[in-house]
DNA sequence: CTGTTAGCGCTTTCAC
DNA sequence: GTGAAAGCGCTAACAG
């Protein structure tokens, strides 16, 4: 950090005082025309850059707020939700004049730990994307209380932000129904994990079943082990032995699709003739494969977006405690067929 | 931020001076050990965090870098190298003691406004990960000069931090080789985009072949027209067309391998026996396909940390512009078949 | 060893 | 309209 320009050089340089060059820049009032215009001239001239730690240490806001995200499994890193909801999440923050602290919750800084930084740089508010339930119960148990809003996920007692997975669930049914079929299988995200969405979207699954007068069956259902093509592959496979006639699946999560395609190559399964399949997250080459699968798009964007409305309300002041769901749009591509 | 707990009040507290406790709390030697453990134990016990705007108000070091990403590209957001190497870069710089600022260049904060925040913030660095020329530009015309460090890209001027591009090309070759093929092709990235990746691998392709005594003809490259599936799709037909015999293909990138695979199906050809193929990224689903492809890893977890080893290195005055290179390692898995 | 003082850059009364 | 003065929380001389 090299000899910075501050107001008080300005002062100097137009024969003013300190306070006058402040206001100027802030656009008070009560300083004459000429004389702000000279100031704000002068101080573009001289390259002059606010010190917002200074000015932040005066007005004890800091307008930053503190993103965390990522469970303990190094996966999620690449997780493709995450850089487009924390970027959408930015660009509306930028809106509202904030921006952004980079915590990631690293082994080392979980916990106060992580707290104590935020809290030391003064952020006013916290994101938690997709943090493990461990680390969002040590927030909630902190001592001291600081605004924050959970993405993709619900963490009780503080407002979150997620997609509305059961409705998914319920519209993939409707599809599948609509595309005449009758035997639908589904293969259900693990529960305990990150989020609910795994057992949403089951639900969804059942509601949709119901509202399509089909009976549900326990064996129309495996619940994977994990969010990997692995845990779709066995899970597919069980159901595939439970459910012979079944003509479509339902996976809760696009990993499982390459699962599914793998046993379906096994046992001369063609897609989407003899197997319809959606899946879930409209992963990038999900539109590539052959056939291009139909899944659904969550709103990443809206996601982002509502997380930074409500953060700011509740820096504000108005805290409340809500679950606001964001749909997700079916994207149909080739996979399900229609049958007769 | 509500009432918040400073020095003063621990000095009240354990009846010693401002000064004394700020130096028990530096771990300063010159407080008497029982001042020392008193003071930070009614710290602690009072739930104190440090100000730390207000230290670097005063010390002129605000412990923080900021984080610049992404090309106007709205996918790169998808980009699976961003987060890891982030994240990589973030723990290491947190090993040197600094935070992260989020910077991404939307449209609206673009070349000065940018340095404006990133002054304002009094950060001391900045990373530049994958950014456009053009803002590449904007940054090394800015007037203001702030250490800078460019990841995945390089910048001239500033020390750039990449994967060693030619080296992995010709790797792909050597290997093809080895494996018996003697009519190879390669998909090369675009030109003149972020980073000079394509090109790398390129040269690096025509070396490979000159070390294994193939001579090389220019019909064996076609260059794609961008990063994309149908790109590696058209150009992939022009490979197969221009080379009727060719066995092996190496792409400059995963997302070709979806075409080549699409090109293959249409023409009866089987992977690996007719067709060997050799990608670049090993994206996720890579592993997950049948036959699993053999692809370039790169090694994102050193291009973070080294980047921030060096950023660190220019903060501290050590100023040198030079391009750091990482290898990428060939992950065999069944893409590619021995012919005799 | 400990405390007093001054000041980082900014904003904000409150006189003038 | 303008400026002098005080103070945000912290640290660095420098006395004592």
């Amino acid at each position: 950090m090299s000899r910075v320009i501050t107001i008080y050089d300005i002062a100097k340089a137009v024969g003013a005082s300190p306070a006058t060059v402040s206001k100027a820049l802030n656009g008070r009032r009560d300083v004459s025309d000429a004389m702000r215009d000279k100031i704000i001239k002068k101080a573009a001239e001289m390259g002059y850059r606010p010190n917002v730690n200074a000015r932040g240490l005066k007005m004890k806001k800091s307008w930053l707020v503190g993103i965390v995200y990522g469970s303990d499994m190094h996966d999620t890193l690449e997780h493709p939700l995450f850089l487009p909801i924390m970027d959408a999440f930015k660009r509306q923050m930028e809106m509202h004049g904030y921006e952004l602290l980079f915590l990631s919750q690293s082994s080392k800084f979980i916990g106060d730990s992580l707290f104590s930084h935020a809290f030391s740089r003064q952020v006013e508010g916290l994101l938690l994307i997709n943090v493990s339930p461990e680390t969002a119960n040590l927030f909630k148990h902190s001592a001291t209380h600081i605004p924050m809003v959970s993405c993709d996920g619900i963490i009780s007692s503080m407002t979150s932000v997620l997609t509305d997975n059961e409705s998914a669930g319920i519209e993939a049914v409707d599809y599948l129904y609509k595309m005449g079929h009758r035997s639908i299988g589904h293969i259900a995200g693990p529960v305990g994990m990150i989020a609910t969405a795994g057992e949403e979207r089951k639900r969804g699954f059942k509601l949709g079943l119901e509202r399509c007068g089909l009976v549900y069956d326990e064996s129309q259902v495996v619940t994977a082990k994990g969010w990997t093509f692995k845990a779709g592959r066995d899970a597919f496979m069980q159901l595939l032995n439970q459910n012979p006639h079944m003509t479509a699946v339902f996976c809760a999560a696009d990993f499982y699709l390459m699962g599914v395609l793998d046993v379906c190559k096994e046992r001369n399964l063609t897609i989407p003739q003899d197997m319809s399949v959606i899946g879930f997250d409209d992963l990038q080459w999900t539109a590539y494969m052959n056939p291009g699968f139909t899944t659904f798009r969550q709103d990443k964007e809206m996601l982002g977006k509502l997380s930074a409305d409500r953060l700011v309300e509740n820096i504000n002041g108005e805290h409340r405690e809500e679950i606001i769901r964001i749909p997700a749009t079916l994207v149909i591509r080739d996979s399900v067929t229609h049958i007769v």
